[in-house]
DNA sequence: AAAACGTGGGC
DNA sequence: TGCCCAAGTTT
């Protein structure tokens, strides 16, 4: 293995061919013209990218930017606007955390964010990822960034054989070894698209990586078995009803969820929790029918059964719980229950 | 510290 | 088709 500082700068060389067109990036071009990144829409952009893929985030990212140009007017936005517009994108904390957030920044921090690490991971919804990501991309400081491409690439190149989550502090203390004091922030964007793009999970093209000579995963043979995770538990199954009504006038009976848990602060059709049975639990005396297909559903730890009841309700309809929303955008649903919506409309019809 | 927390694309 | 996995954080 070659000095680090030889190799974040090889990495860089590389990125400077490659890099790939964000709505995000401001790439070196854009700095030679006086560009700078904003802190704004760059935590904006780390907290859209926990988990969830470039290709998933590119359009949240420019209407988020475009309805709230400025952490102030984020701040200032309704609750169930924000959660609407998250709709879809999975992982709600993030957006209940995305306010909790910018209200902090916009009323306590005159709108600055901090550009410290401790000050970032001060804030809802910034851990340790998030907070170096912000730090070198944003405020240029030569923090160490750490997401799934950072593991898998010091896995591969270090060739760590240890299983996940138990190697983390090694693959950690790996990245650390190579981290630039010169641009940080470009280094760290380079790391994950080189994973995102050539050191893959699956089949990486490693006769094509600006690394191929340093990695010891890839001189052993074993670069695309790395990084090995311990065996992950099955998803059980749950099942459920829900309880789609529409009211003579066009209004959907719809109910806001809980703040914490599942979906929470999300809109959604009313009934009664998941569990191994179903349980009616109808929000409103109705004749509820029986709607022959079900949805079918994958959450991250379980597998979902959602049966389905529909109704026609009079106006002068009291539900016991939930709300009519008189235009309903099937766009602000979450997507478990956009899919009822989809199939529940048809049968209403 | 293990579990909860979404979704869509790729194979 | 079902499983893997993705620019993680919170409790």
């Amino acid at each position: 293995m070659r000095d680090g500082q030889v190799m974040a700068d090889e990495l860089l060389d590389w990125y400077d061919r490659h890099a790939r067109v964000m709505p995000w990036r401001v790439g070196p071009r854009d700095r030679a013209s006086g560009i700078a990144p904003d802190p704004y829409a760059v935590w904006l952009s780390e907290v859209m990218l926990q988990q969830t893929t470039v290709a998933a985030v590119r359009d949240y990212f420019t209407r988020f930017l475009a309805l709230w140009p400025s952490v102030h007017d984020l701040a200032a936005a309704e609750d169930a606007r924000v959660m609407g517009e998250w709709a879809g994108l999975g992982y709600y904390a993030r957006a209940r955390n995305l306010l909790k957030c910018a209200r902090v920044v916009s009323g306590e921090l005159d709108g600055v964010f901090p550009d410290t690490l401790e000050g970032l991971m001060a804030l809802p919804g910034i851990g340790p990822y998030t907070a170096a990501a912000i730090a070198a991309i944003a405020f240029g400081r030569p923090e160490t960034v750490v997401d799934g491409n950072v593991e898998r690439v010091m896995a591969r190149l270090f060739a760590i054989t240890d299983p996940m989550p138990g190697s983390k502090p090694a693959l950690r203390e790996a990245a650390a070894t190579l981290t630039p004091n010169l641009r940080p922030g470009d280094y760290a964007q380079a790391v994950m698209d080189l994973g995102a793009t050539i050191c893959t999970p699956k089949s990486p093209a490693c006769g094509i990586c600006p690394w191929r000579d340093d990695c010891a995963g890839r001189a052993e043979g074993i670069a695309a078995e790395l990084p090995r995770r311990e065996a992950k538990k099955p998803k059980p199954l749950r099942v459920g009803i829900a309880y789609v009504g529409r009211r003579e006038d066009g209004a959907w009976l719809v109910e806001t969820r809980p703040e914490r848990g599942l979906l929470g602060g999300m809109l959604g059709w009313p009934g009664a929790d998941w569990g191994e049975v179903a349980i009616e639990a109808p929000p409103v005396d109705a004749d509820w029918r029986d709607v022959g297909e079900d949805v079918r559903h994958t959450f991250t730890h379980f597998h979902l059964r959602l049966d389905l009841r529909v109704a026609r309700l009079p106006m002068d309809c009291v539900p016991e719980r939930g709300h009519f929303a008189p235009k309903l955008a099937p766009s602000d649903l979450p997507t478990v229950m956009r899919k009822a919506f989809d199939l529940a409309r048809s049968a209403l019809d």
